[in-house]
DNA sequence: TTGTAAGCGTTATCAA
DNA sequence: TTGATAACGCTTACAA
């Protein structure tokens, strides 16, 4: 029914290793044979089965892409970047999420992936490095010789941003943190902290709320302070999304941004610009771009397991203003 | 190196057959010898390789999503909604793009798929459903009795959206449309143009803007009304993305929203809620979670091609407000 | 330059 | 209740 390389063969009147030469651009084929099979080939719409190739050879010139979090939409962002370093380089994109994942890790329909889920246990990433299957991580390190990570400095731009509130007067500050087991919202609570210590600054655990990085856990962490009437002078979160929720809150609660309370997030989403946010601005494009990069090339044998970091930028709006100088 | 079923077949003494039908929960299988095979992938972490099982058995419990805008955020949401589906209906979920789709229907790695992809041509959708091979298109609609379409019900919101401005005394509309090839846009347009029709509104084809569904193709258009200051009383555009960009534009120039000009937009993304666009709600995960249930069902023998339609609703804010009654 | 045949990891048929 | 064995669609020695 389906047409495969058998009926190709018998169409042009030859065997399926001469077809099979043709497609995978052997040269031990005559000019005749070939141009005639590529025609039929065309006409008969052959699609090459993946799953019977990878089974042979192991090889299917595709990655995979692995996520889990639908609420955050720069991902998009990211696969936009991955799939158009992998596009220019002839290797198809397959995207997955956390459950099916290591299924396609070990079938050889995928050369290699790039995983961005924190559900994503280290020990199954472990187990593909193991057999030399090429992995890279976005924000997370992984202490395996094997394993790529594509990070982004965190703490430098939140250090900035934190130093510039500072300087404009606020000395009153919470912190809306995500996930306390990511690696970039410790990071991100590290360059906060620092700044603080560096400028003698108090901060009680109690002004720190652990949210999950979605709107409604900054919602949540703003009503908290609105009831206790214990208002900061700054909301610090650890992304975008908490900070709209806090920003809403505070909203409904009556109080003005800025003018009441400042708010800053992380992470430069489509909303932020909008609404004029002061937030840190990553290159997402070119961390989806760049990490299939580094997973291509690790695939095609280059061996570079160093990590890549990216840089992020202070992106200042209008969330913040300048406070009198406190006496 | 890898573990098959082989290497599981050897470490409990069986044959290969006898462990494959424990992994398929076949009946044929003693208890002891099942309990010690399933401790033993466990044990092993044997993982099924996919490109074997499809080959072999044709099947796979497997959908796939084709799409490839990276512009729209709310493809998020209507994976999600097959995500969800289908886990609920122990299915896994791959994602692809143009190029690949057709490699993975007829690869046997997946039974069926939803498209939701402008750049996927008609004719390889005939093609796969010829052979049998369920597909569900999202927002497209497509002549054949095997191809199953779950759209969104355009139409009546629109009219709606425009009768409700009309009786608030609007009377210049300019239109600032999608790609003029796409159904959606096509049918919003001819709802809009109906209402203008029934009221006796005069609307010249000048007063159309083609645009593709980017913020900018908005920008672009409100930036040629401003040069001509031929300014309408309200833009009315087939996407959130392009109200967006209309938006930018008009503040650039000086007009405020919605005192010199009114601006709607259609989708409902999450930007829309927060600077209080009028625009019509789609439900997408909804819809994600209906294509999935549509195409899973026809996978399982169902055979039902009727078209689902989904209704949208118009979310009213402040982008718009009432004119003056025109004398 | 072309063809034969083995094998990738699985399922399915049939015999034991 | 189990096990040999053929087959799925393809690649790849190796033989012709």
């Amino acid at each position: 029914m389906a047409i495969g390389i058998r009926e190709i063969a018998a169409a042009a009147g030859v065997s399926i290793s001469t077809v099979s030469n043709v497609l995978n651009g052997k040269s031990n084929v005559g000019n005749n044979t070939r141009e005639l099979v590529q025609r039929l080939c065309k006409e008969m719409n052959y699609i090459p089965n993946a799953a019977g190739k990878g089974l042979k050879s192991g090889r299917n010139r595709t990655i995979l892409f692995n996520f889990s979090d639908f609420d955050r939409s720069f991902y998009l962002k990211i696969i936009e970047g991955i799939h158009d370093y992998a596009g220019e380089n002839n290797y198809d994109l397959m995207i997955c999420t956390t459950k099916s994942c290591e299924k396609y890790m070990r079938s050889s329909l995928t050369n290699g992936c790039i995983i961005l889920d924190e559900r994503m246990k280290n020990e199954i990433l472990l187990r593909a490095a193991a057999v030399q299957y090429p992995v890279v991580v976005l924000d997370r390190r992984l202490p395996h010789p094997c394993i790529k990570s594509v990070v982004v400095n965190n703490y430098d731009p939140m250090a900035e941003l934190i130093r510039e509130t500072v300087r404009r007067g606020y000395r009153k500050f919470a912190f809306v943190g995500g996930p306390s087991h990511t690696d970039d919202n410790r990071e991100r609570f590290a360059a906060f902290q620092a700044v603080l210590q560096e400028g003698d600054i108090p901060f009680s655990r109690e002004h720190y709320f652990s949210g999950d990085y979605r709107e409604k856990s900054g919602y949540q962490a703003a009503r908290i302070f609105l009831y206790t009437r214990q208002l900061p002078e700054i909301f610090v979160c650890a992304n975008d999304n908490m900070a709209m929720g806090v920003i809403r809150a505070l909203k409904e609660g009556g109080c003005r941004v800025p003018e009441d309370v400042a708010v800053t997030g992380f992470d430069n989403c489509e909303l932020a610009e909008t609404i004029g946010l002061t937030t840190v601005h990553i290159p997402n494009y070119e961390r989806g771009y760049l990490a299939a990069r580094s997973l291509i090339e690790n695939i095609e044998g280059r061996n570079n397991f160093a990590p890549v970091i990216l840089n992020a930028t202070v992106s200042w709006g209008k969330t913040l203003h300048t406070k009198a100088i406190p006496v």
